[in-house]
DNA sequence: CCCTGTTTTTTTGGTTGACAAATACTAGCA
DNA sequence: TGCTAGTATTTGTCAACCAAAAAAACAGGG
């Protein structure tokens, strides 16, 4: 059985991964400077246009700041708002953020953006919505019918009239699909379909309290199945390693 | 009086910023490819790596997709998490994202934040906040002052133990802050630091109930100055323009 | 001795030109 | 019809070079 090689990467890549793992697992600390441009290129065996193309990658997600001159280079910042770029998953592995974390965040927010998408959402949203849990009704493979559903989360963020919490529950969205996909669990559904037929009839109905309570049921649901994911993965990972061993 | 020259923009940025803008305002939708990046080069009259630097940023914020390749070259993609990103006050100017929405996620999101760190703080970070606070008191420069009891924020998002809700804090605090700093009001200290021992006074009595009632009527404070602030700049662009036309 | 303007050095910023590798399309062949 | 080899297009990578900015070192005058 072969396994599932993911495109190759660039060599741009690779150096900012490098530097990343180094920022992240502590090597390199806030307010460091990294070696100039031609030294990483000498050391890491690469162009300069390389390495510049990394450090550009890495300054746009604000792990680093480029000043000119003496004294000069690339230096390490703040990595605190790390977790709303698109390493969650990365953050994960490298035991910053765990499966709790997010269940948290995600108990607390959804509920209240479905309590306001009831008050704001238009007909259209609405009539969107139905399309989408339409498209999900007639779905066969798991895994396009794992996307529409998601699909229906992030519709509703849209609708909720707040373009933060629409990217907010986009991220989250995004890193729980990428979670289970790791696991790649193909059969488990996360989210049931009659689940969001009421959510959307108590959007219909403008009940923003009904659809409050019924989200916060409906995400207490899939976070116990997330949880149960991760402990099923966790012992999964430790067997394989008294395997080894 | 002379108006403050922000650092010169470099030549990607520029670039960066060019496509950026085409995509905010539509003219380059969700899946368009832009031009080559011979022909890039030539249109906007830069060399090729200034280009491709422009190119990876925008890929590293997650407005772009590269492919290589015939039909490859750089696709428009989804931009539904721009606003996590550092463009918040871009989004401001575009109409994208109003104050309104920012306030509304503060109050709702901070409130809650403090809710935790009144049960999760740890000694060290009581003393830490003790610190800031203590530091805060004896600052004249107002700049620094506010950027200290923002850091008050900060270090409580810090301390309730979530990463999530630290780095959402920290990108709300960091607008705020830009907000504020561009309308140049220097006088305008939006923090009260009696508020804040307060509030203090709660984490260390561990009582999240207090904390939470506390951070709700400081952050409503903070909002309402927010609003007054962005109304009389509403009127002063306005009169402004009267005044041109 | 201190202040001030100039020069030097270090580092990123930017250009040019060339070639390699990947991808989609196409024409030819069985 | 279906497969295969080639071809055009586009990004990926390299090399060598000069420009511009910023800080440090230096020089001169008070």
């Amino acid at each position: 059985m072969l396994k599932a090689v993911g495109k190759q990467e660039n060599l741009y890549e690779a150096v900012a991964s490098e530097i990343r793992e180094a920022i992240l697992n502590g090597s390199l600390k806030m307010g460091d400077t990294l070696p100039n441009e031609t030294e990483l290129a000498r050391q890491l065996a690469v162009s300069r246009p390389v390495i510049r193309e990394a450090l550009r990658y890495l300054q746009a997600q604000g792990l680093i700041k480029i000043n000119r001159g003496t004294k000069g280079g690339a230096m390490v910042g703040r990595i605190d708002h790390l977790f709303l770029l698109e390493s969650m998953a990365d953050l994960i592995r490298l035991r910053q953020l765990t499966v709790d974390h997010l269940v948290q965040v995600r108990q607390f927010i959804e509920p209240e953006v479905f309590r306001l998408a009831a008050a704001n959402a238009t007909d259209e949203d609405l009539i969107d919505l139905e399309n989408i849990l339409d498209e999900s009704y007639y779905e066969v493979n798991p895994d396009e019918k794992r996307d529409l559903t998601g699909q229906f989360h992030r519709e509703v963020g849209r609708a909720c009239g707040n373009p933060i919490y629409a990217a907010l529950i986009n991220r989250i969205l995004d890193f729980t699909l990428a979670f289970v996909s790791t696991l790649k669990p193909t059969h488990l559904i996360l989210h049931k379909d009659e689940d969001h037929r009421i959510i959307l009839e108590a959007l219909k109905n403008r009940d923003p309290d009904l659809a409050w309570k019924l989200a916060l049921e409906h995400v207490n649901q899939i976070n116990n199945q997330m949880k149960a994911l991760e402990t099923a993965w966790l012992t999964m990972a430790k067997e394989e390693k008294a395997g080894n061993g």
